[in-house]
DNA sequence: CTCACGATTAGA
DNA sequence: CTAATCGTGAGA
């Protein structure tokens, strides 16, 4: 704990400015899902609403290629009205519920037609914690969002934001300051249904950051 | 129109 | 371990 107090207070010096200045650029989502997905960890999501401002550093992916990949909702060429987000270009919103309640945030990348995203599994809470707890009623910071549908609740995403741009003044992820830190390669989680992708090293995360999703 | 189910979570 | 909970997508 003393360990995660004291990241906290440094990240927490970081003002919006600062953020805003290392934003990424379209041109980076463009870029093929493997890539995206290993090279946003140590990010920063920001969420700017209102008065608050919610930034989360992303520490867990995964990747999801599309047309090749079983586990994904683009296989084959798929296309109905909750995924068709993911084959226009990269740098748009792919959100969608699950188990009724819960919201799976995306990063739609790779160019027009080639339908890969980028899975956010977890985030470790940066700015406006006090919000997310409200958001999730829950005040132990350690359960916040650590998991693809923690985070989001966190954060409040949901259907507004499907088809939203990620590049935008008011959601946008913003490059880390250090990439010093060690990243793990696993297989992707939850995805048993998918028979030929599923054992793929495909899911990436920071290792030993306390906000790894549980399995 | 019907109906099975999910890139999960909380709680017993 | 299981229930929750509803939009989605496939099929009749």
């Amino acid at each position: 704990m003393t360990g995660l107090n004291k990241n906290l207070s440094k990240s927490v010096l970081m003002n919006i400015r600062e953020l805003e200045k290392q934003r990424r650029s379209k041109k980076f989502f463009l870029r093929n899902a493997e890539y995206v997905a290993k090279n946003i960890l140590g990010d920063y999501l920001v969420l700017r609403r209102f008065k608050t401002t919610l930034v989360g550093k992303i520490v867990e992916t995964e990747s999801y290629l599309g047309l090749q990949d079983d586990a994904s909702h683009s296989f084959g060429g798929k296309i109905t009205p909750r995924n068709r987000i993911m084959y226009r270009e990269g740098g748009f919103i792919y959100i969608y519920l699950i188990y009724g309640k819960f919201w799976c945030f995306n990063i739609v990348v790779s160019k027009k037609d080639n339908p890969q995203a980028v899975f956010i599994r977890a985030i470790e809470p940066i700015a406006g914690i006090e919000t997310m707890k409200r958001k999730r009623g829950l005040y132990r910071i350690e359960k916040l969002t650590n998991g693809p549908c923690r985070w989001t609740t966190a954060f409040g995403m949901n259907r507004d934001f499907l088809g939203e741009s990620i590049t935008s003044r008011n959601v946008f992820i913003s490059q880390g300051n250090s990439k010093a830190f060690t990243v793990v390669r696993t297989k992707r989680i939850g995805i048993e249904y998918a028979t030929q992708s599923k054992d793929l090293p495909l899911r990436f995360y920071i290792q030993d950051n306390p906000f790894i999703s549980q399995k």
